[in-house]
DNA sequence: TTATCTCTGGATAATAATTATCCATAACAC
DNA sequence: GTGTTATGGATAATTATTATCCAGAGATAA
């Protein structure tokens, strides 16, 4: 009955407080380019791009640098509040809502990329910890396929 | 009772049969260069990189250019012979002896990559694509940490 | 408000893995 | 063996990301 959309785990407001808090407490300057890269990692749910990101600040900040996003997403990758998901062919997306290791889709026709729900990662990590005697930090996982609008447009 | 030894769905001599079938079978020519590379990708159990297979072929065939390595681990991954490993920071590594999406156990201190065993991908796949509606067609699951040797290190 | 001090943004060069290009030559079917 | 063509080697090009540099913005206190 209810929606496939996926609620994040906390809406964006909240999520953008956390990251100023991040910021603030740490000595690091609330700049105007900076807000509104958080915001935009706060609101979205699609896991943008860098390009996208610059796109939208320049829409707000024309002159800003793409070396300002690089620098800001790198600076709230240290202070964990934000996952990069890298690929190795084309440029990283970033998920600012959860930014914890989580499963993704990944559609590879159109890029869209989506959270689905999902808990049993848990326990499958604590098997392979056991078997291998690794002590294991985090982790990956991606399913590639298509996403329902691109099925339709095959 | 059994060893924690990973044996591969075949040992190396069957694969590099395989994979030299999947070559000539369409058309493409057996190189010496080529035969060096299949064997190492064919016993290798370490995923190789770039690097090291070239350094391995160089021993060999001292003139080998490092394009000669891409070219081939290019064909073999169109031939579904080989699996790559893409990682965003560093560089690629490859699987000839389980050319197809399984788990990965890698050591972020050594860069040390294992295969554990583990079925559960499919039912994992299953309930995914169940829920996103996506066409799932692979995915790629890497857990990283410390291997059994960096630990003691530490 | 003003002075001071440091952090940050913008411009641009540098980096590094991978891919593209070019052509002499090795592989292989005949 | 000969002829055709794919392949190897050398090297340039590509591209996402990082490093560098410095003017100026932001914080802080007088
Ligand atoms: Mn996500
Ligand atoms: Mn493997
Ligand atoms: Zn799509
Ligand atoms: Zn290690």
């Amino acid at each position: 009955m209810k929606s496939d959309r996926q609620p994040p785990m906390t809406d964006g407001k909240q999520r953008l407080e956390n990251m100023l808090e991040a910021l603030k407490s740490r000595g690091y300057r609330i700049t105007p380019q900076r807000l509104a890269i958080l915001k935009i990692l706060a609101q979205s749910r699609g896991h943008p791009s860098v390009e996208s990101i610059h796109k939208e600040v320049k829409a707000v900040f024309p002159t800003t640098s793409l070396a300002t996003i690089y620098k800001t997403l790198t600076l709230l990758k240290e202070l964990g509040q934000v996952l990069e998901l890298g690929f190795a062919d084309w440029g990283s997306r970033y998920d600012g809502n959860r930014p914890y290791p989580h499963p993704h889709i990944i559609c590879t026709k159109c890029g869209a990329i989506v959270d689905p729900e999902s808990e049993s990662m848990s326990v499958m990590t604590q098997e392979m910890s056991q078997a291998s005697g690794f002590r294991i930090t985090h982790h990956r996982l991606d399913f590639f396929g298509l996403c329902p609008q691109c099925q339709k447009e095959e």
